[in-house]
DNA sequence: TGCAGATATTTTATGCTTGAACGATAATGG
DNA sequence: CCATTATCGTTCAAGCATAAAATATCTGCA
């Protein structure tokens, strides 16, 4: 007897809900950033991360921790800039890399769009007791634990 | 003074959290059809959309059922069908109407993805207790309805 | 009948995303 | 010092996704 086949089971059917939770959800934010700030949540994360560091970030360490490629960042920052919410700089100390920062309108701007966002994310996710909402904190890092895990297990074949 | 702000900040951390396993194992999945079976994770999902209705879908279920809209399938379409994974017939009652269908080759392949597929997921969650699969799902749910109830009270703003 | 509106699909323009290839610069080791 | 290697950012081709406009067909009703 093996416990594998009603587990997965029941493992697919979680990542199905997982899956359509999270869709669900993103698909709405989206929705709202186009529609009350003109603004695509990938231009919404990046001002997120420039906005943490008033100094600035380099254009690598901002793909690393979007977790997206560099080509990609390229043309996110391309177009930030046509709009005059990012400035890019060159550093003084190594003359290939570029470093990011929000301009005084994009950082306003930002500021504006991460109250809205707070607000609709309450409005999504009220229904949830705060028992829930700590249990989905915990379980969800269980199965980042157990992804990343299974990753690695990966990786050795 | 308001009750929301430590409550939306418990409901932020948790919109990250799920936005970030689901990123995560989705990544992890899109690489592993792509490096088995040569095959991209909307595929997959049309192939997975067909395989349970052997008579065929039109266009506009299968938009539906997957939550996208009209044009993206269309272009998804012709892919599998220059694959030789399905084929596009005309409905004879209505000339407006295609049915797609998988070919049998196309069954063949995805039977045997999706069985990699389900040993995938069970390699990313296996890590998870039975216990914290069924609460998952169950918190899922709820989290669910809450934020369909939130799209509605938004809708009739 | 004939036509207005609904429905089914495709087309078009735009944007995000990836992986691979490339050019420029920096760091390292003989 | 110079050649190799590594890193940084960009470019490119392909695919996915959307919204809006276009096309073709169907339906109901006056």
């Amino acid at each position: 007897m093996r416990d594998e086949p009603a587990g997965s089971k029941m493992e697919l059917r979680l990542w199905l809900r997982l899956l359509s939770c999270s869709n669900l959800i993103s698909a709405e934010i989206r929705r709202r950033l186009r529609a009350d700030f003109d603004v695509t949540l990938p231009r919404f994360d990046v001002m997120a991360q420039l906005h943490r560091e008033p100094n600035g970030l380099r254009l690598g360490d901002l793909s690393r921790r979007m977790m997206v490629t560099n080509g990609n960042i390229t043309g996110l920052i391309d177009r930030l800039v046509e709009e005059g919410l990012v400035v890019r700089e060159a550093d003084p100390d190594d003359r290939r890399a570029i470093t990011v920062r929000l301009t005084r309108a994009g950082a306003t701007m930002f500021r504006m769009m991460a109250t809205a966002h707070e607000a609709w994310i309450h409005e999504l996710f009220g229904g949830l007791r705060p028992k829930a909402v700590e249990r989905l904190l915990d379980d969800l890092q269980g199965l980042k634990l157990s992804a990343v895990a299974g990753l690695r297990s990966a990786d050795a074949d």
